[in-house]
DNA sequence: CAGATGACAAGAT
DNA sequence: AATCTTGCCATCT
């Protein structure tokens, strides 16, 4: 099982048409400057989750590509472009398609 | 246990 | 603007 309860809580907040990046997530989950536990994190889940792993792409705006992805990276693309998101040389527009949470509900309180 | 890796980010060049 | 370097931390070998 996983242990980030909250960065699947906060990714599946993420509203349609928009984005997160890594950073993002990890400042609101309380994982400040530890935004690659949040791309691991979602990497173990994606395929058994329901969570919109592909709204949150990195800080440059574009989604990364790995040889593991091998097409998932693809696919996160098109998933993002039925959004109705536009990709511009393979990126987006943060400023435009960026998520601003106004309040984020979590069952974890510490 | 130690070294290498990785869906990242921010700063420096 | 693009690329390199450092920091971060969980997971793998």
């Amino acid at each position: 099982m996983s242990c980030y309860p909250k960065i699947y809580d906060i990714v599946r907040q993420i509203p349609y048409g928009q984005v997160a990046t890594y950073g993002q997530i990890a400042d609101l989950a309380g994982l400040v400057g530890k935004a690659r536990v949040v791309g691991y994190a979602l990497f173990r889940v994606t395929t058994d989750t329901k969570i919109p792993w592909h709204r949150v792409i990195n800080a440059r705006g574009e989604v990364s590509r790995s040889s593991l992805r091998d097409g998932n990276d693809d696919l996160q693309l098109l998933l993002l472009k039925a959004e109705g998101i536009e990709f511009v040389k393979g990126r987006l527009d943060l400023k435009k398609y960026r998520w601003q949470p106004d309040f984020i509900s979590i069952d974890d309180a510490d």
